[in-house]
DNA sequence: AAGATATGATAGTAATACTATTATAATAAA
DNA sequence: TTTATTATAATAGTATTACTATCATATCTT
């Protein structure tokens, strides 16, 4: 595996000191991911991750003011990654079928590897993301958060995917609804697969969800 | 519309006295929809349910052991509810591909208004399984509230609907992904059409939800 | 060496998600 | 009709949460 050497941008509103240039922050970001993959949201505390890190809370409040901010950049931590290697993997390739093709098995694979930021675990960040992220935005501010962009490298990656559903077929009507089906739907079917079974039809080793996915797509856009 | 006569039967692991019974039961589920689609799960509270009925806390605690119980009864209800107007709507068609019609059309459609009982209002119900239901199962306790029977009417609608894509089409090889991810999918679409409209192509009035996922299986399953 | 800034430690607050106890009201059985 | 049973209400209490505020100390810059 090659390493790609990113440099993730995270929208400001999303923090109140950037954790990327300090270690401490570094150790926040770190740390939260490995926390709340293990005691998921509910049960992760600012407090528990300070005695995690040897730090304290309120020093964390000082990078993020409150835990659900921190859930939101981490979500869009993982979009602006997964944009990054969507116009990796993209660029160049003429093909609109195959550029189609690498998105959504970008967007619908098993958690990938390659360690692009030494502080950040993706695996885990992928696994927070398919049990938790729905909770950032099921809130009673979505609408105050939408308006200050705090979803906005998710809608940026719908976008990008959709306008290559649009390269193929540009009389297709519903682009951002088949892509953003894809996305939540490939992270339910990963969750269900481990703990609803009667919900999928997932088996092991075999790239279902993939597999699945990408014959939907093309058969809905054909 | 005509009014259905439904018995809707919740399986006793969910609550600790059945509230179906009491009129104070009927007032705890019955106002408690009305105050989660208002207040969000997050900031709705026993204790605001208790002064807004004029009833206490305690009181609640011997219907609900928690705050949680609640929402996967109400989602359970809900899932009985439409697992009802499935059966309704499909007996006695012998034409499978009709029969997927209307399933389709029942798990796509907007709020139905048909009340059939009278102390549970259907279409903030639906609101709230729009908004909040993912959070009843998106929990470190999953497996075992699994094990305990927590999501059986969930998991007996799409097994039904599955059924009738197996009788379309014997061979197709993901029913239960293909109609979870329907559910799911049109759950999230009216979600994002109300507050993240960059993800979808809805358009009032026009049905789109259903539409779209209509075509979407049919393509798929032939 | 002085000034600025980041971090840590401690304390405090209102609210949450409960549990426990006791009193009172309503209903059913003797 | 009295008694026993059960449901509900009222009150208090607990540990924890999600913060805010204050102040001391360590570190880094000029």
């Amino acid at each position: 595996m090659e390493e790609l050497h990113v440099q993730i941008t995270i929208d400001p509103a999303l923090y109140t000191r950037n954790p990327e240039t300090t270690e401490l922050g570094r150790n926040i970001v770190s740390k939260s991911i490995e926390m709340i993959d293990e005691l998921g949201f509910e049960k992760f505390t600012f407090k528990k991750l300070g005695v995690a890190i040897n730090s304290n809370e309120s020093s964390i409040y000082r990078y993020f003011d409150s835990k659900h901010t921190l859930l939101v950049y981490l979500t869009s931590w993982y979009w602006s990654w997964v944009e990054y290697k969507l116009v990796f993997s993209t660029t160049n390739v003429s093909n609109p079928e195959i550029k189609l093709e690498s998105a959504l098995a970008l967007i619908t694979k098993d958690a990938t590897q390659d360690s692009a930021i030494s502080y950040v675990n993706e695996i885990l960040l992928h696994r927070i993301i398919i049990s938790e992220s729905s909770k950032a935005y099921h809130t009673k501010d979505v609408d105050k958060e939408n308006a200050k962009g705090y979803y906005k490298t998710y809608k940026r990656v719908v976008q990008r995917i959709s306008d290559i559903v649009l390269e193929i077929n540009p009389a297709y009507a519903f682009p951002h609804m088949l892509i953003s089906t894809v996305i939540e739907g490939a992270h339910h079917q990963r969750y269900f697969s481990k703990h609803l079974p009667a919900l999928t039809n997932v088996e092991e080793g075999l790239n279902t969800i993939e597999k699945f996915y990408t014959d939907m797509v093309f058969k809905a856009i054909n």
